[in-house]
DNA sequence: CCGAGTTAGTTTATATCTAAAATATTTTTG
DNA sequence: CAAAAATATTTTAGATATAAACTAACTCGG
């Protein structure tokens, strides 16, 4: 079966580019800002949702366990990052939203993410990043659950 | 800048389908063979190298650190699947290499991964896999660093 | 040969991650 | 309504990850 040969040779070669691009990310944010990857993660999806995210919601949008994000969103909350704020009508929930501190420090953060990026990929044209991105359409149904977003984006 | 954001959005899809597709693999890899990722990466990188690796080297092609990869030799050796053997003319370095058991275990484990990457990638046609395969090949300019071989390969 | 610098690997401290159990609350059912 | 099931989150145990400190062994110039 070549056709799953070729397939595997895709997989490894997605992998190793993720994988790079993912090891220059983490150490450019630890040097410049002090912060991890998914710390940049957590804040980069509430940065989206101005009224914050459950608890659920966010390890969902994320796509890691549950019980990984109350570690971090611990850690952010002791910086003053991110705040827990009860939901009414649901005392089980709990919703995290980032602070005025936490959208300030993010946006630094966004501004430098963006631009690393941009250089980092610099030998795709933009042409060439959508047609790329419209393919990679067709691997979601690697992944019937719910991605219903994206982690890391803006 | 939407040449920025084009590419910003490309990175963000490309995590998203390997996120994607680890989570599937992971869950596998525990439910039918009661191993881990990281196992498996460690196991395929010995399978491709009959007479071992430094640990120095296989951290270098794993792409993580220098002792996660002590960790996880621990591991698969209180289980016989790897072993540590010394190096000749320099008794600083140790070579990791599979055993006999490591091999055939290995082996069985492989087979399954090549099925569920061709699973997950039916809706990738051979051709669209190498086509997708190449192109990615420009975005090894982001991580310029020494990345000779591939994790995950078998 | 010998001490400075380098290299290989482990250890340490801490953060991240999963799976599974535990807790608390809400919803559903009979 | 009360019991059962489901849901939201935290906690726990253990594996995986990094960075940095540490130990041992090697290399090399003088």
């Amino acid at each position: 079966m070549t056709a799953a040969k070729d397939r595997v040779r895709l997989w490894l070669r997605l992998l190793k580019v993720v994988r790079g691009i993912e090891t220059e990310l983490r150490d450019k944010l630890r040097r410049d800002h002090g912060t991890t990857l998914p710390r940049f993660d957590v804040m980069s999806a509430l940065s989206r949702h101005p009224d914050g995210l459950k608890m659920s919601q966010l390890s969902g949008v994320l796509r890691v366990s549950n019980g990984n994000v109350t570690g971090i969103a611990d850690r952010l909350s002791d910086e003053g990052l991110v705040e827990r704020v009860p939901v009414q009508n649901d005392r089980r929930a709990i919703v995290l939203r980032l602070t005025t501190a936490g959208h300030a420090e993010f946006a630094t953060q966004a501004r430098a993410h963006e631009a690393w990026i941009n250089e980092m990929l610099r030998d795709v044209t933009p042409e060439e990043a959508r047609a790329m991105a419209a393919r990679l359409h067709a691997f979601a149904a690697a992944t019937e659950n719910t991605q219903k977003e994206d982690a890391h984006a803006q």
